[in-house]
DNA sequence: GCATATTTGTCCGTATGTATA
DNA sequence: CTATACATACGGACAAATATG
């Protein structure tokens, strides 16, 4: 080791830069990723980026084929069913047994709140960022930390869904809406009732992502 | 490479492995794992081992200490109570959610049946194993991959809360009966009433291994 | 408080099996 | 079928951090 710094652990760092460079589309999904120029783009040994390998393909947003190498996930119409059904069993009883007054209520509100704002100056990917986050809150009203990370790491694996279709404003304008009039009726001390719109409103955003999800699928192949 | 079979990969199997003596109590709660050590008696190289200690930390099995090594994982109240947390979450909704005909429904019943045996002749060991299987079948019913392997997951932590625990009777038996009639309410069509009842039951049972926890504590340090 | 031994963090080189051109 | 490229796994090396006497 010649000079290096060693201020936190390299694998995880090294985990983080690649998973930023997958959610910002940088690499093609099902695209493989060698080693070798990984290593050389990095900077870093094949050891350390096997281990980063290791954190990301049990997150979801590698696979891994044994002798063969490690390829950029390829979310298809399954995982994004398999997601909203575990969406709808999480975020729904979250909501449903949440306390008005909860600390997360306030992280809602500014979350629809930049969404509107953002909306307004046309800044789509932003919206898409504060949807994320205020759909992480609703997670947050449950209070298990052990919850709240399984659901950073599906979020993630949305936002690689997301990343494949294109019309960033088709995908996420028509919800800010409904996330105002959902924290509406939880402010309003109806949980039951901010429920039944998160419901619907998942259903109807499964719906949006799969017929966009089908027709990239038509166009691309 | 001298002669080896290469029939699946090794750091899975290595993290299974490490992890089965984690749930069999092989390893004491906060002890440090040597990587030499471990690496003579797993006849396998520190770089292998290492990886199989990255997947075992995201687990929450191993708590990682920058420069100081790996460590086992101590749970504490807060971890029960997070993971209670959570089971009330995605297993009451799931169960509510059900459709009585769906498949885990047998693998419930198989759970319940091997409970009612195995405690009739006092083997509490694979009491508890049912009892786990019978609550992973619950969370499959809500049809999920994702959120079965969370589960199974999350499973293993209580194992390991468990396995600090010592009168396995005292922490399985008196849930068997309940088990049942749960699965009774929800084979009879009525899941609002087969989750209701789960709610109690993971209330209860919340409590028990909270106050067994609370003992150990008294008594140990 | 200091010197020393142990252990971790990181990287390299290499041998072998496997997939693909 | 051969050759190439790559993944898998091992062992060794050295710096930095920690633990020990």
């Amino acid at each position: 080791m010649t000079s290096r710094e060693m201020t936190t652990a390299l694998v995880p760092r090294l985990a983080d830069e690649i998973r930023d460079k997958l959610i910002a589309g940088e690499f093609q999904p099902g695209q493989r990723l060698s080693e070798p120029a990984l290593c050389a783009e990095l900077q870093v040994s094949r050891n350390s980026l096997r281990e980063a390998f290791r954190l990301l393909t049990k997150d979801g947003l590698l696979r891994h084929e044994p002798n063969r190498g490690v390829f950029v996930a390829t979310p298809d119409m399954a995982s994004i069913i398999d997601i909203y059904r575990m969406r709808r069993i999480i975020e729904c009883r979250a909501l449903e047994q949440a306390h008005p007054k909860h600390p997360a209520v306030a992280r809602m509100r500014r979350a629809v709140d930049t969404a509107l704002e953002r909306s307004a100056s046309g800044d789509w990917r932003s919206v898409g960022s504060a949807n994320m986050a205020f759909h992480a809150a609703i997670v947050d009203l449950a209070d298990s930390t052990r919850l709240s990370a399984f659901y950073t790491q599906i979020a993630a694996e949305l936002r690689l869904c997301f990343g494949l279709l294109d019309d960033p404003e088709f995908l996420h304008a028509p919800y800010v809406d409904q996330n105002a009039a959902i924290l509406a009726e939880l402010e309003a001390g109806r949980p039951a009732a901010a429920a039944a719109a998160l419901e619907a409103y998942l259903a109807r955003s499964e719906r949006t992502v799969l017929a966009a999800f089908t027709r990239i699928r038509e166009n691309g192949a």
